[in-house]
DNA sequence: AAGGTTAGATACGCTTGCGTAGCTAATCGA
DNA sequence: TCGATTAGCTACGCAAGCGTATCTAACCTT
């Protein structure tokens, strides 16, 4: 009689059908994020996902459509909406939540691309086009115009350089660093930069400018 | 006869020393914009130099080396120094400095390296022991850190997050867009963000939140 | 001009990856 | 169980790149 190794139920040596395609999926994005656009190959990917090249260059002529699908696939649709009544709160949850993204093999895999965009216009294109509909807009960004719609921020202070401002922070830091910034640092990114910028300043102890003028205006010396 | 192309002096056909070298270094960095730190290999960067891999083997062991060597060499020394009369001028002029560098070679391929960072922890840690003394600092924290030597601004202010503030948003600019920021844009990044996390408020028409509450305090509702 | 030094050219065996062809094995549904 | 479908395996010729060895050509100094 033939004795099996100790399992229960029998098991089959070969998945199919959507079950290898999300192991390919994940095999792709894990590949980009340690390889890079540019060290995408099909042997990669094929060895990670413990299956053959055959089975992929049946579906994808390439590893880029390969990407471009498993980041079509991953794609969060929508994101939590902020509440109404704590400004400071729920912008650093937004911030936690770009964190929480950043971590995800999707938003590693993002990165990588954008990382490289100017080796692979084409490719951050077609993320555009086929990923992403739209620029759908930062994750602070939702926050503050969420509050600004409820009057609470004027709305005219929300311009494009300030959208940027918490994503800005937290992808230089995560650059300079290659951490992953803390709550002290969210809380620090929200109550320096963000918080100033739409009108509510920094908090001080009391201070002024030694008498030498207005730091803000040329000198007429 | 032997009759010359239109040449008025013999020319060499072969660099030697310095020359040769120079070329190598300016090819690796090329090399490293166009393809990447995963993708420098010796016959890419002798080519482009016009060179033999032997030329090269006989004094790099390695790509990685020989771009070091040559960041090494192209690292600027130091930077212009502000003045003491215009914060805002010499902040933008500290932006514009940043995107000149970001369009040298050097800087294309600092950025290169930094960009796969966590890809090639060891190059970049040598990056930083052998080309950059220390974290000397952001472009804007030069300049802001002179004004608050002569008393014009809260030095409480200048946090490590306000600090990078300028270099972030520039930075994030060029990973959207794949452009650089123009003067205009520079101008808004200080006006916008820079200027009011120290304390110099955004310019503003009247405004005043619709009365729902202070923004900045959870609700008690 | 001669000699020493350096640059460049060429070849090599090996590895990795490409994309394809052909085949066998595994899986599933009727 | 059988047949259709799909997954996996293997081999192939080609290309690119590695690092090395060997040789010739070019350049510079005495």
């Amino acid at each position: 009689m033939d004795e099996k190794p100790q399992v229960l139920t029998p098991r089959r040596s070969r998945r199919r059908g959507d079950d290898l395609v999300q192991a390919v999926y994940a095999a792709v994005l894990a590949e980009v994020a340690e390889l890079g656009v540019g060290g995408l190959t099909m042997e990669g990917i094929a060895k990670r996902a413990a299956t053959a090249k055959t089975s992929l260059y049946r579906r994808w002529p390439s590893p880029r459509e390969l990407l471009l699908d498993a980041l079509y696939e991953a794609h969060p649709q929508e994101l939590p909406s902020p509440g109404a009544d704590d400004l400071r709160g729920d912008l650093i949850q937004a911030l936690e939540q770009l964190v929480g993204w950043m971590v995800a093999p999707a938003g590693i895999a993002v990165m990588a691309v954008m990382a490289e965009r100017q080796r692979h216009p084409d490719l951050v294109e077609a993320l555009y086009d086929r990923v992403f509909d739209a620029r759908g807009g930062t994750f602070t960004y939702t926050v503050l115009r969420h509050y600004a719609a409820q009057g609470q921020i004027d709305p005219d202070l929300i311009t494009p350089v300030v959208r940027d401002i918490g994503e800005a922070l937290v992808f230089k830091h995560v650059t300079d660093t290659d951490e992953l910034p803390d709550d002290e640092k969210l809380a620090a990114i929200v109550d320096q930069a963000i918080l100033p910028a739409i009108g509510i300043p920094p908090a001080r102890k009391p201070w002024s400018p030694t008498p030498d003028g207005d730091p803000t205006q040329p000198s007429t010396n």
